[in-house]
DNA sequence: TTGACATAGTACGATACCGGACTATATCAA
DNA sequence: TTGATATAGTCCGGTATCGTACTATGTCAA
């Protein structure tokens, strides 16, 4: 392989770090205390993708171990913002649903962030975010099939 | 501001922490046992920007708090990657020196990461990499700068 | 010079996340 | 039916990261 290579995909990975590092401080700094990322990604999935899922489920969704997914989900239970049943399919199972206060977290997340989205969007073409994101989909897909870099 | 906008701004950003996760998994998954990105992340920089920086110097280029880095250094010192050194300059501070070993740590570690960075560049052409992070790196430097979003 | 303030690093407690072990339930073949 | 195996969720111990508070040192104006 050639060196420019390696060293244009690390640049890649390593400024995709770097964002992520700065976008989650700064999001979390206007989420309420004590929540993190991981708790509004939940609750923004059950919006999006629709709840009564387990949490395993979650867990592979968002890649991360199932121990970490039932203390994030005992957090959001804990204040109110999704509830656990049993699952009526599985005996070993839960369903996790939204709650109305779990719904008004996220459009309150949301809103809070929309004055510093409105400045990103005016500096980059939404255009320019399409394409940007369409490669980093792709490349999102490669990883999450190939597992193997 | 236009719904597509803000759904584009957020799925740019979603893609973007996903692969993080990713990577950060794959990634660590080829370091030596108890050795995180970060621990990685730092000697890295030392190699590629030239060591005898503080401790807090490390800290603000990767955004992270104080107490974290010390935490981090101190993993590396124990390994003997690293060593620390009191400041000539200032007697509150000290500078981080790259060993050997951490020398040799770093290259094995890009060595092991080889295969996967081959297949991966087998697939995305260095074109379309280099294109993606320039896009990265500006909007990098926006979140850097403005510290808005 | 000296006292107020700022800064570099650390100690400590809290939370997020992980892997391994465990329990309860489900599955499936003999 | 039953025993072996697989799976969903939880508990526990450990590490990473954070914020707060602290110590030691530096800075700067009165």
């Amino acid at each position: 392989m050639q060196p420019e290579q390696r060293l244009a995909c690390f640049t890649l990975f390593n400024e995709i770090g770097i964002i992520n590092q700065l976008t989650r401080v700064l999001f979390e700094a206007s989420l309420p205390p004590g929540i993190q990322i991981s708790h509004f990604s939940v609750i923004n999935n059950l919006v999006r993708v629709g709840d009564g899922t387990t949490p395993l489920k979650l867990a592979r969704a968002f890649q991360v171990a199932k121990t970490t997914m039932t203390h994030t989900l005992s957090g959001l239970e804990k204040r109110g913002y999704i509830s656990l049943q049993p699952n009526p399919r599985d005996g070993r199972s839960k369903c996790v649903f939204l709650t109305d206060a779990g719904l008004e977290f996220r459009n309150k997340a949301i809103a809070a962030l929309d004055p510093d989205i409105s400045a990103f969007a005016e500096v980059f073409p939404v255009d320019l975010i399409a394409e940007t994101t369409e490669v980093l989909s792709r490349i999102r897909k490669y990883l999450d099939t190939s597992r193997d870099i």
